[in-house]
Order: structure tokens, then C-alpha cells, then sequence
DNA sequence: CAATACCAAGCAAGCGCTTGGTTTGTAAAC
DNA sequence: GTTTACAAACCAAGCGCTTGCTTGGTATTG
């Protein structure tokens, strides 16, 4: 299943909205703002003007901004768990998988969904605690995937450190990328980015 | 010198503010509300009575509220680089001065200064345009220490990734320990937070 | 003809910051 | 050792503006 077709079935399923729709093109817009200004320096009179109607008719939408902010968290997260769990399934060895982790979670910051992705990130304490709670437990799905792969290599001793603390470390060191990372001006690919994270692991690149 | 006598010395270069006085109290306390609520969400008036004052009386220390967040990660970033010097210092072999970097950044984020440095990296944005380029080259001094660590182990083939790239990653990974991070909980002390980011690197804990 | 999507107008609250005047600390002048 | 002088620190009040959100009404669509 390509990205494309799982973007397709989760909509199919409402468990994205669609793009093109009214909801889904607001959430983009918004997701763009929120990383460029920051959710609370964004105010809902630029959310309506970015896709053209008054800020009071936001409000038939979402009845609270901060509803907004949770919605692209909650979608992102969705879209980006179901990614994962195809890129890794795609792979057959334990590094294989973790180098398709690496790769997964870097096009998801630093691609298409890369503005969501930075919003889920820095935007964080902007969501009052119930919603926190409830965004939090998705992420957990998530981040078992990850678990079970530096698990494994580590019983293997290919890493030294521990899997809690060395994918705590990774969650840090990717979404920062989203900081610096800018593929259109230096030579680095995304491939090339994933290949000096796998490096800096320990795990050279096949030669 | 110990990290006392260095605080010692750059209050008296009036390089960072006396935290008994009056302006560096305020500091410590701003600190503390924009890593808690974020800059955005912190009035002046929260400010003021954090210190017991009236909020009009803040600017006749500060002629703005962004001036107030620019002198926190200017004297953070003073005090932090100084440590961060004395520590590589004290260290001899190429792996003990990045042992010693990176035990002296985890104790920024998570020790005394943790506030001030976690102010510096969630509310960058909200800085001016101006405020961020006369930060930055305050943070360039210290970049380059870390640089040249990273620079000789890779000539060493003691490290496999681009150090450029390595100290991004460190960066992201480090600065995140502040979201998840508890020593008064877990078991796990800065030495040993430490050791797992070494381990990670592939530099095992000499036994 | 109902439901959905939207507009025009504006309210109440909270924001950063200003103003004019009072208190407090300090040190020279008598 | 009291008085005078003056600046720094602070208060009380509030201005002008922006904020998230509400309201009552009007198009648009199936």
C-alpha cells in the first residue's frame, strides 16, 4: 500500500478529513500558520482570512480555536501511525526496520504533513491537559512500534544503550530537524539524512 | 573553577544579572513562567506579581516584555557557554571533552539553569527577528566547541556521521530530555543519562 | 424547505504599555 | 546629626487595542 492509498482509506474512514473539503483545507491552513507563527500568536481572524471567509464562521466548524489545534494533532498523529506501521512492515530485518522508523518519521517532519508534525511538536503545551491526555494516547500506539524494534536490537547487542531512553533521544534529535533541516538548499537528501542518523547509531550504510 | 566561581566572576563583568538583586530576580522568575505557561501565555502582570510589584512598574527595569524574554537567553546563554569551556577544559582525551560537553548540556537543561534553557529553545520564535540574529551569534561561540570535539573524533574514525549533522542531532536530543527527564523520580542519574547518550554514540562506559 | 455554510457587526475581557504622582534609599551640605 | 537634594523604584489608574467568541440574519445547496 502506497501513502496515497492509505491517506485515501483513513478518509474513507473519517478518520482524516479530506484535503479538499472545507474542514480539511481550514486544518491545513492552520497547521501552516501554527508552525509559522506559533499557535497562540496566530489569532482566528488570520485562520479564517488564510481560507477566505470570516472569523466568526470558524466557529460553525470548531467551537473552540483550541478544538482546531487538537483536530490537526489528532489527524496527524493518525495519518503518521499508519505510515509507520506500513514502512515497517515493508522491512524484514530489525535494522531494516528501524532504518525504515528513522526514514518514516523524518519524511513525516520534514514533508508533506511536516508542518503538522512541527506543530504536534512545539505547539504542545498550548492543548489544555484533558486534550493532552486523549492526543497522548494515541501517541502510545506509535511509539510501541519503536519500542519492539530497539528492543530487539538491542537483546541482539548491535545497541548499547537502552530502547526507552535511546527512542526518547531519536523523538529529540528528528524533530529537530524540522529546525534546520532544509533539503531544497544542501546536498542531503532524506536518504542521505537517514544514512548519518543510522551511522550515527552505530549501523554504516551498506556499502 | 568551580561552576560557583564562574557564575561569580560573570556577575562581576555584569556579563549576567546578581540573582539576589532586583533585575535578576525577575529574571529567574520570568524564566520560570515562560518554560511553565509559555512566553505568550505569561502577562505582565503575571510577571509583576511573581515578584511583587505592580506591572507597570516592570518597565522601568525593561522598556518591553520581549526584552524581559531576549535578557534570559542572552544571560543563559552567557553563563551556559562559560561551563560549558571550564568543562571541556578540565577534560583530556577527545571522548572525555564530549562526555564532558554533553554531561555539561544535560546539566543546563536539567540542573539550576534548566528554566532559562528550556525558554531558549521552545520560545525562540517568539523573539523578533533582530533579538534571534543577536542570539544567535552569542550561540555561534558555543557551537564551535562542540564542533571541534566532533571534528577530531571523526578524523579518528571514532565516528562515523558528519559531525555537523551529529551535534544537530545531539541538539534535538539533548534539549529534549527537559520534556521527559525526571531524576528525582527514576533511577536514572545525569551520570547515567550521560553514559546512555555516549553508549548511543557507540562510545561504551569504560568498565 | 430544511439544513448547511456563511456574513456583518460587535461584545466582554484581557493584553502590553503609559502616565502622573508617591515612596524609598543614599549621600552630600550645613 | 539633622537637613536638603535627587534619582531610582514603585503604585494606582487606565488608555487604546486585540483577542476569542456570540448573535441575528442571509445566501446556497440538495
Amino acid at each position: 500500500m502506497n501513502p496515497n492509498q492509505i491517506l485515501q482509506s483513513l478518509i474513507a474512514e473519517n478518520l482524516v478529513s479530506d484535503p479538499n473539503g472545507a474542514r480539511g483545507r481550514l486544518l491545513k491552513e492552520a497547521a501552516r500558520l501554527f508552525r509559522e507563527k506559533g499557535y497562540e500568536r496566530t489569532t482566528v481572524r488570520d485562520l479564517a482570512a488564510a481560507v477566505g471567509i470570516q472569523s466568526g464562521s470558524l466557529f460553525h466548524h470548531f467551537r473552540t480555536k483550541e478544538e482546531i489545534l487538537k483536530a490537526v494533532m489528532v489527524e496527524t498523529i493518525r495519518l503518521n501511525t499508519a505510515l509507520m506501521q506500513a514502512a515497517m512492515e515493508a522491512a524484514e530485518t530489525p535494522k531494516d526496520k528501524l532504518r525504515a522508523l528513522v526514514r518514516a518519521e523524518l519524511e513525516s517532519i520534514n514533508g508533506q504533513t511536516g508542518e503538522a508534525m512541527a506543530v504536534l511538536v512545539f505547539e504542545w503545551r498550548s492543548l489544555s491537559e484533558d486534550s493532552q491526555a486523549e492526543v497522548l494516547e494515541l501517541r502510545d500506539i506509535y511509539e510501541a512500534l519503536w519500542l519492539d524494534v530497539l528492543g530487539t536490537l538491542r537483546d541482539q547487542k548491535r545497541l548499547l544503550a537502552d530502547p526507552f531512553v535511546v527512542r526518547r533521544m531519536l523523538t529529540g534529535a528528528l524533530s529537530w530537524t524540522v529546525t534546520w533541516y532544509r533539503p531544497e538548499r544542501g546536498g542531503l537528501t532524506l536518504d542521505g539524512l537517514t544514512d548519518q542518523v543510522m551511522a550515527m547509531l552505530g549501523f554504516p550504510p551498506a556499502s
